[in-house]
DNA sequence: CACTACTATCTTGTTTTGAGATAGCCTGAC
DNA sequence: GTCAGGCTATCTCAAAACAAGATAGTAGTG
């Protein structure tokens, strides 16, 4: 059974004719007889009644409706990937807790008015996570701390962030090491490229990782800090966002330790939809107009 | 874009493998990657990554999605018409009032029985709409009274009836020309072929078809019947089945005005679902062990 | 570095397909 | 009843598509 059949099938079936639906589907009379008739033979039942009137017969008019579900899912399934102008479908986002309260929103949105028929659905994590997803197929693209050392790999800059250390009270040097030493750090559960940060200021101060509690969202993460739990390491431009709401302050960190990219990451370009595309077009205009995001 | 590319393709997306999905569907290596290769240049994307592991790729994904949706359309299709051993799908019943009431539940019991996994729908009607109704393909077959005349349909006898005069009083003989002419008749809307019958009665008894009543369901002329609004015509066996609730009185017709037969009726065989099919063979079985639903 | 398992490509013979030409059939008009 | 017009079935042939096998190339493994 082809899809071809079944769309003279239904040409003729909504025309009663064979020559119509021949006209219809650029075709020729003999090659719309020869498809219904092979249809009838693997069904092994008369599908078009030819004897005066042409038109379904019960087994057909049964046909039809199935044969209807099959086009209709066809049709969407072609329009996915040769939908002209407007891309449809479903566009899977990976990112982490930080981009995506603090980046993405302004790029989503300017996404959503280009191209109002895809569903976005955005998945958070660390980013050791976020490449697990990417590598699972169960999200589209990621955004995600660093480089990503696997080769296959479409990458783009898109944001730079700079990472500033977090604690309850002002500060304007870096505390000692030995309050490094008897401080909690707070970080996002494992995974996250943040951390490494972290471990690599205490480092520098000549200070082992001592305790570090985890947490699974910004908004608990700052308020224990501003309760006084203890340090955190985060982008500048997240804190500077909650910071009216929460009685923190912030130190710069020395810019080989602050400074890191965030990256959009996806497989080659030759396997998008055309909802991933777009979305990778809107996110080039928007890194490429405010270069700022890139900026240190 | 086949539907046996569609197929090759989930092989691949589930096994992982082309070999696999080739020995799965029964062919080879190089004619999966053909066809996988024309369903991504038709699609003009990469629908399965090589490299290292092969998987679906976002685009390939979203594919599987419809094709998912396409092939259950397509084997649900199929299985209607070559499901082994059980008809499936939808059974268009069409029948005049009296068949629906008297005859048709015991022969619906038994094809339910046969094949629980066909939907059944009854529609009723007098004898003239129930041949547009099949005409016009909203029913895959009908019971109606006397023949056909069109020629290319199937016919069974399925029952005969035996027609008796009911009225609200007992009746030994028939009523006088007089009584008759002053009396009204009530039965179906316009297309009932009982409804001739009567008229034939009045002129053997030479009398013009007075004022005849149309009602639309039995229960309700069966009522007016009982409460002396005037005769009717009816089966034996319907009025039999409803004499305990209504108080009514028969009188039995000169045969050559009594015997109707009611037959079964749908196009040729070759163009019957296996539901109707299944249902025709039931019918014939139920005529042939109760001889009783077809003598006078 | 070689081995293994896999996919891509090329080739060949066969099947399928599309389009035209023709014959036969039904319908409606005169 | 006959005839014309429109329709479908059948036949034919060339072109295209396809399946299968053989072979080459590639990635991952030890």
């Amino acid at each position: 059974m082809q899809l071809k059949s079944l769309r003279l099938f239904m040409a003729v079936a909504k025309t009663g004719s064979f020559v119509a639906a021949a006209n219809q589907l650029h075709t020729v009379q003999s090659n719309v007889t020869a498809h219904i008739k092979k249809l009838e033979d693997e069904l092994d039942v008369q599908l078009i009644q030819r004897a005066g009137r042409v038109r379904p017969t019960s087994a057909g008019l049964a046909l039809v409706e199935y044969t209807e579900r099959m086009l209709t899912a066809h049709d969407e399934a072609v329009s996915l990937f040769k939908g002209q102008e407007k891309a449809c479908g479903r566009l899977r986002i990976g990112a982490m807790e930080t981009t995506t309260a603090i980046r993405l929103p302004p790029i989503l949105a300017a996404y959503h008015a280009a191209q109002p028929d895809v569903d976005i659905q955005i998945k958070t994590g660390p980013t050791a996570e976020l490449v697990e997803l990417l590598l699972d197929g169960q999200v589209d693209c990621v955004f995600v701390a660093g480089r990503l050392e696997h080769s296959r790999y479409h990458l783009l800059k898109a944001f730079s962030e700079q990472l500033v250390l977090v604690g309850s009270t002002p500060m304007s040097t870096m505390p000692s090491s030995q309050k490094l030493l008897t401080s909690a750090f707070l970080a996002f559960r494992q995974g996250c490229s943040y951390r490494q940060r972290i471990e690599l200021l205490l480092a520098s101060h000549g200070v082992n990782a001592g305790r570090i509690f985890e947490f699974g969202s910004l908004d608990a993460m700052l308020g224990c800090v501003a309760a006084g739990m203890g340090y955190t390491v985060l982008p500048r431009g997240t804190v500077e966002a909650h910071q009216y709401r929460f009685g923190i302050h912030t130190l710069e960190l020395p810019s080989s330790i602050a400074n890191i990219d965030t990256y959009f990451a996806a497989f080659e370009p030759e396997t998008w939809t055309p909802a991933l595309a777009s979305f990778a077009e809107t996110l080039r205009e928007a890194v490429v107009d405010e270069p700022q995001l890139t900026a240190s």
